[in-house]
DNA sequence: CTCCAAAAGCAATGAACGTTGCTTTAGAAG
DNA sequence: CTTCTAAAGCAACGTTCATTGCTTTTGGAG
C-alpha cells in the first residue's frame, strides 16, 4: 500500500469516480444538506446515479464509508509531549476542535442515524480506542500511573461526542475538565 | 394539568388522533422501520396523512414531540436509597435498561438525526440533567460529598448514551463501573 | 495494436413522498 | 337544539427517488 487511497490503482476510472463522490459527499455536509440522496451526491460529483446504485448499496453504506476515510486520513498524529496530564489534554482539545466544525458533526449525525441495531465495533471508537491505547501506554512506559482505555473511552470521548451530536456546545475548558477529571482516576 | 397528556381535554377528537399517531410511530420504531414517513405513519394510525402534513411541520418535529412525551411520562420515579452511591448507580441501571431497548434507542438514533447544528438545549439532557440536580441535591441535603451535574452528566450519562447511539453494548457492570467512577471525583 | 471484461452512462419505469384546494365532520358555544 | 369554527378527510398533482435492461466507454492483458 504506497497509495493513500484504498483498492484499485489512483489512475483508475472508478478511482476518479470514488474521489468525486467522496468529496460531492464532503461538500454536501459541508453544506449542511439535509437530506443525503445519490441523485443529488451525483450530479454534484458529475456522475451518473446509476453508478451509486450499482457501487454502494445504499446511502448509508456511502457514508460509513466516507467517515472511515476521512477518519483514517488524519488520526495519525498524536501528541507526545511528556506527560500525560498534558498530552490527554492536547489529545481532547484536537477530537474537541475537529468535531465541532459543522461538517463533521454532521458526518456525525447522518452516521448516527443511519446506524441500526447492535454492531460489537464502530469506526470511530475503533479509531479513539487505538489512540487512546497509545497515549497510555507511551504514558505507563514512563512510570506515570495511567487510567484504563475503557475509563478514557467513557470519560472523555464520550462525553465529547455525546455533546456534539446532540447538538450542545463544548468549549476547550469544558474538553479540558473532562481530562482532569479522568486522571484523578489513575491510580 | 389533572391528566397526563397535554392540550386538548382528553376526549376530544384532535387528543384521539394525537394517541394513534404517537402510538404509530412508537410501533414503527419498536419494529425497527427504517424509514419513518408520514404516509406510513399515517396509515398505521388509521389518519389521514394530510393530517399530519397540516399538524407536524416535518417527521422530525413529529419525532422530537414523540421522545419528549416517551421521556415526561416514565421520568419521574427517583431512587431514594439512603446513600448517593446506590441511588446514582440504581439511577444509571435504569437508563441503560431503558434505553438499551431496540424502541428506545431507535427513537434516540432518528432524534439525533434529525437534529442540526447547535441547539443550547436538548431535551434528553435537560431531563437528566433536573433528575440528576434532584439525586446530588438529596445527597449533599445528607451531608455527603457530591460530584457537580455536569460531572454526573459527561461521566455517567454521556457515557451510556454514546454507546448506545453508536450501536455498542453496556451492560449492568459497565454502568456501575461510570457511577462508581464519578463518585471518586466528589470531594 | 487488438481484444475484452469490468465499470460507467443512458433511458425508461413504477412507487412513494410532499403539497394543496376543497369538502365534510366533530364538538364546543350560545 | 341550533350554529359555527377548527380540525380531519378526500382527491389530485408534481417531484424525487430507487430500480433495471441495454449500450457505450475505459484501460489493462495478451
Amino acid at each position: 500500500m504506497t497509495d493513500q487511497t484504498t483498492g484499485s490503482r489512483p489512475g483508475g476510472r472508478s478511482s476518479r469516480v470514488r474521489e468525486a463522490v467522496h468529496a460531492a459527499v464532503g461538500e454536501l455536509l459541508a453544506e449542511g444538506a439535509e437530506r443525503i440522496t445519490f441523485p443529488v451526491v451525483a450530479e454534484r460529483a458529475g456522475v451518473n446515479p446509476t453508478t451509486l446504485y450499482r457501487r454502494w448499496s445504499d446511502v448509508d453504506a456511502l457514508l460509513e464509508e466516507v467517515t472511515v476515510a476521512a477518519l483514517t486520513r488524519d488520526g495519525e498524529n498524536l501528541p507526545d509531549g511528556g506527560s500525560l496530564s498534558e498530552d490527554l489534554a492536547t489529545w481532547a482539545e484536537t477530537i474537541r476542535r475537529d468535531i465541532s466544525r459543522p461538517a463533521r458533526s454532521r458526518y456525525l449525525r447522518a452516521m448516527v442515524g443511519a446506524r441500526d441495531g447492535l454492531a460489537d465495533s464502530c469506526p470511530v471508537t475503533d479509531l479513539r480506542a487505538e489512540q487512546a491505547g497509545r497515549l497510555l501506554a507511551a504514558a505507563a512506559g514512563r512510570g506515570e500511573p495511567v487510567p484504563t482505555v475503557e475509563q478514557v473511552l467513557d470519560h472523555v470521548v464520550s462525553p465529547l461526542y455525546y455533546r456534539i451530536v446532540f447538538g450542545l456546545d463544548v468549549d476547550a475548558a469544558h474538553a479540558r475538565r473532562l481530562t482532569d477529571d479522568v486522571l484523578r482516576m489513575a491510580t
